[in-house]
DNA sequence: TAACGCTGTGTAATAATATAACATATTTAA
DNA sequence: TTAAATATGTTATATTATTACACAGCGTTA
């Protein structure tokens, strides 16, 4: 049984946007589309930006600064993370492949050093685009 | 035989900056400390960090946007970065590990992508503040 | 050698991303 | 039922990065 998180009206908000899209949100253009809802401050969106990436409802997309729902059901918390982005048409899919999550999981570096999450971001050219 | 980099006189003591410090270092701090050396805006440190970073001199630790050498002299461009982080001291340092660079370069996905590049990110305790 | 493309420089202005600080409200748990 | 934890709302500001424009140097080539 996994612990189900309430939600609050901000974070329920800017979760459906981020969910209705199928690509990465940034934090202004969630800004502008939540006006309409109350939300009016940078902060209020980062806010509650945090807090779904902490429960893994949404996922960081670092080298664009953007947020993109997690599918995967199971992800309960953002610890293990795969995208997929096309340099061309921005277009970015998260991967979920057991073998290469199994090699990362099982990644020691040997500086003794404890991991607890990771993220691999793959940089090319989509089907489309090549 | 590799390509020889000429690199200009802002491209040079940027460079230097960074191979100094061992640890990444941001944008504004390097434009604080390459301002007794005459540059004097960010638009100039930006050039020189995207040029270091295409020839593969330098990387750019995303979840931090700062920017570390590399220490790899065979890495001439920048396309397979592995980095650990630990996330309380916040020490970074490259990964070289033949095992994991063969997995991932080998990784197909299932939509037909074209992959040249990757960028990896492990977080954790490292030996000292674990 | 003149015209061109390419790369780099310098400067000002501004855009885009993110957080600090403060006051208050609401929910949860002891 | 009080304290702790979480969330809200607002203003201001910090941090990161790019646009736009003018021009300099260098090698090619026509």
């Amino acid at each position: 049984m996994q612990k189900q998180e309430i939600l609050s009206k901000n974070q329920k908000i800017i979760l459906d946007l981020i969910e209705k899209s199928d690509q990465p949100l940034k934090a202004y253009s969630i800004l502008f589309d939540v006006k309409k809802k109350g939300i009016n401050a940078p902060l209020q969106v980062y806010r509650a930006l945090n807090k779904l990436v902490k429960i893994g409802k949404i996922h960081k997309i670092e080298s664009r600064n953007a947020f993109i729902a997690c599918k995967n059901s199971k992800c309960q918390i953002a610890k293990a993370t795969v995208f997929s982005i096309c340099e061309s048409c921005e277009d970015v899919t998260e991967i979920h492949d057991h073998k290469l999550s199994e090699h990362l999981r099982d990644f020691k570096d040997n500086k003794g050093m404890k991991y607890n999450k990771y993220n691999l971001e793959f940089f090319g050219l989509c089907k489309k685009c090549i």
